[in-house]
DNA sequence: CGCCAGGTTAGAG
DNA sequence: CTCTAACATGGC
């Protein structure tokens, strides 16, 4: 059973895929060469899904368990989400192509898109993870944290994990988490996001249906969600093009950077600098990561 | 020991 | 709404 995904005109492969590679403690989803193979949730059940480039398509297989046509249709759904295909990124292009900051970045990086996080759950627990830590350090807490209480599957010797469920996660106490080196305040957090879920509060289905401001707003409820987790989330499941992590160090960083400053900009500096990029804001942030 | 790292909260002004 | 201190934990 084989299905075909096909790709923007300006997809580079490649440059994507790289970020795949992010980590070598990265455990939800496998590279063999520029083939990926990750276990996807479609239906309450879990299907290892595996994923071909070719000639501006993906070729998407199913090696282990065959999915029924609805869980097809999810899995198809989740790997557009996951790997940006549903955007036209040429107003992008227009708009950065006179721009001092980010011409040359885009220019030498087109084709890049933003790999997101289909899981808001995964996707809010990630940013929580990530919260004022070094990246490194981030990928060794969510490699254990997923290794422990993720499901996962053997197929021809290989394991292949999912993200814990927010009912596994939402039952667990800090005499969990903190072996594993999450603060007491990430045990926390993590935990509050679990239980939202469990209890109803948050769903992606029901937030997916409000407007960006109330949708942040909702977000921000849950203790240990601020402004940065939220924009996060929002730019990585929902794919708002607006959203972008003002708060965030990376973007601060790049900016300093690119603009060979002796300190890092102010949170209005920033604000300002955004402006340029109103209703480009997550992709104006892409290319400045992408610059450090 | 100091400073930084993909921040958040609670409290005060 | 904005500013500040306090909170944690590892890495260099």
């Amino acid at each position: 059973m084989t299905d075909i995904i096909p790709l923007p005109d300006d997809y580079d492969v490649p440059l994507n895929f790289a970020f795949l590679r992010r980590s070598p403690l990265e455990l939800l989803h496998v590279l063999d060469g520029d083939i990926v193979y990750k276990l996807i949730y479609a239906d309450n059940g879990k299907i290892l899904v595996r994923i071909t480039p070719e000639q501006n398509v993906f070729k998407v297989e199913y090696p282990d368990v065959q999915p029924n046509a609805s869980q097809r249709a999810l899995i198809s759904s989740f790997i557009r989400e996951w790997f940006d295909l549903d955007n036209d990124l040429t107003p992008f292009y227009a708009l950065t192509a006179k721009d001092k900051l980010l011409k040359d970045v885009v220019a030498k990086y087109r084709g890049y898109r933003i790999v997101g996080q289909p899981d808001l759950f995964e996707s809010l627990c990630w940013a929580v993870i990530g919260q004022q830590i070094n990246v490194p350090f981030a990928f060794k807490l969510k490699s254990r944290f997923v290794e422990q209480f993720g499901d996962s599957i053997t197929w021809r010797g290989q394991k292949f994990y999912a993200f814990p469920e927010p009912r596994v996660v939402a039952n667990l106490n800090d005499s969990d988490l903190l072996p594993l080196q999450f603060s007491i305040q990430k045990s926390r957090y993590v935990r509050a996001i679990a239980a939202a879920f469990r209890d109803g509060v948050i769903s992606k289905e029901r937030i997916s249906l409000l407007p960006f401001d109330d949708a942040k707003k909702k977000l921000m409820e849950i203790k240990g969600v601020g402004n940065w987790t939220a924009n996060y989330a929002l730019m990585k499941t929902f794919r708002y093009k607006e959203a972008f992590p003002l708060e965030d160090v990376g973007i601060h960083n790049a900016i300093k950077k690119l603009k060979g400053l002796a300190e890092k900009p102010t949170l209005d500096q920033v604000k300002a600098i955004f402006k340029k990029y109103k209703g480009w804001e997550a992709y104006a942030t892409l290319y400045l990561w992408k610059t450090l």
